[in-house]
DNA sequence: TCTGGGGTCCTAGGACCC
DNA sequence: TCTGGGGTCCTAGGACCC
């Protein structure tokens, strides 16, 4: 790379889709388009929440992540539709591709937004003429409006692609930061809540202006290093690069359940946490990682959460390992009060290959057992769905009887999908 | 009628080791 | 007799984002 290319700006895009969850919807059922929307969990189940509103119900001040019933009371009107992720996640897959279609240096942010570093793409367009092709292409082909923001760094094209919605397109150029940028005030600012906003005022610091003359050992005094790292963002400054590889480094894979209500019931709670555990299990083994670590999330009645952690001898990645490393730490630490909400979560994943590293034979080879008798669980649930399998894996509380059964029920089947190829499918998703 | 579920990153304290 | 000072690992909590 010679002097010059090394200090040419970068092109950066942020695509940022619409009232993503909504604008799915209403892209599937055109009854919907145009009206007050949101996306929000059961209520009965204490899952009514606003996830995602239409610019229609925004208008009208629906705003997530509101109660329903809340959001609601300012739009009598209100259409509401409960979640549907699979949905979502086609059509973020879509998406994407379209993306892929113009660069490979796409980073997926989230189900619904990612970068692009459009800087060496040679389309005979301008950056501006190209942010217009991606919108079109997207509205067309997935009838789904997009906010595009374009900026000399990641930074600097998150905070353009938020300044027109829906279906905007923002230029904002590094000698534009004071006039554009600046005025806002500080919770504006990506990476910048609530909590941090509150103490910012405190010290006197209300713009985005404010923090970029700010002195950067004052921030650093107050904030730790995000200090420092405000306020260079808040001068336009942001090295970070395009990084397509990030989305295959997962740190962690959980799931959580919020209870119908309040529980103290112990063996409805077991149920519960072999369930999430069953579910943490399937998620590693499809990406083909191992945890190191176990973690347990307690919310109880009042909302107070605990977390509780323990890093384990080996790595691990069956359903009847986790559930033992979580349900020691239930038995640990809950203080016996109604719970609200149960999470487990795998951590220090590790890539298959360097798992079993420090293990002696014995343990390895029961290991390896374990894991392909997960895998034809996993398989066979794809097949014939929950139900017929989950059964024989919930019930037993000895966790030898449980593996018995699970041989009896998967090997006898094994061969016939080994026969039929199932093992080589690729996964979806 | 309070307040979902999936994550990442940072901080801070204690244990432990040299 | 009055006891340093790093460095690393582990754990818990909290801020933030979509």
């Amino acid at each position: 790379m010679d002097a010059d290319a090394k200090h040419k700006g970068k092109i950066i895009f942020h695509i940022d889709m619409n009232s993503f969850y909504a604008s799915v919807e209403a892209a599937h059922d055109p009854t919907l388009r145009g009206k007050p929307l949101a996306i929000a969990g059961n209520a009965e189940a204490r899952k009514g929440i606003v996830v995602t509103a239409s610019y229609e119900a925004r208008a009208k001040g629906v705003k997530p992540p509101m109660p329903l019933w809340e959001a609601q009371k300012c739009c009598p009107d209100l259409l509401v539709r409960e979640p549907d992720f699979d949905r979502y996640r086609a059509a973020s897959k879509s998406m994407f591709q379209l993306l892929y279609d113009i660069t490979p240096l796409v980073e997926p942010v989230s189900i619904d937004e990612g970068y692009m570093d459009v800087t060496d793409v040679q389309s005979g367009m301008t950056p501006l003429q190209l942010a217009v092709h991606i919108q079109n292409r997207i509205k067309k082909e997935l009838n789904l409006p997009c906010s595009i923001g374009i900026a000399p760094n990641k930074f600097l094209a998150k905070m353009a692609s938020d300044m027109k919605k829906p279906m905007g397109i923002t230029v904002l150029r590094k000698r534009e930061v004071q006039q554009k940028l600046w005025p806002l005030s500080a919770i504006e600012m990506h990476g910048v809540g609530k909590k941090t906003a509150e103490k910012l005022k405190r010290l006197g610091i209300f713009t985005i202006e404010d923090i970029a003359k700010a002195d950067p050992v004052f921030l650093q005094a107050k904030f730790g290093i995000s200090g420092i790292r405000m306020h260079e963002r808040a001068s336009g400054i942001d090295h970070r690069p395009v990084d397509p590889e990030s989305v295959a480094e997962f740190k962690s894979v959980g799931n959580s359940v919020t209870l119908p209500k309040d529980e103290n019931n112990s063996a409805e709670l077991k149920k519960v946490i072999m369930n999430l555990s069953d579910s943490v299990g399937r998620r590693i083994r499809k990406k083909t990682v191992y945890a190191g670590n176990i973690q347990l999330t307690i919310r109880y009645a009042d909302w107070k959460t605990i977390t509780r952690s323990s890093k384990l001898p080996h790595p691990i990645s069956t359903h009847t390992d986790i559930f033992a490393a979580a349900w020691k730490l239930w038995e640990k630490y809950w203080n016996g009060e109604p719970v609200r909400l149960i999470g487990v979560t795998a951590m220090d994943l590790v890539e298959k290959g360097h798992a079993h590293k420090q293990l002696d034979l014995f343990t390895y080879e029961k290991d390896e057992k374990e894991e392909r008798l997960s895998t034809v669980i996993d398989s066979l649930r794809n097949k014939f769905g929950e139900g017929s399998l989950l059964k024989g894996i919930q019930m037993g509380d000895d966790r030898s009887a449980q593996l018995r059964d699970r041989k009896k029920r998967g090997t006898s089947l094994e061969k016939d999908f080994l026969r039929e190829g199932i093992f080589n499918q690729s996964d979806s998703e």
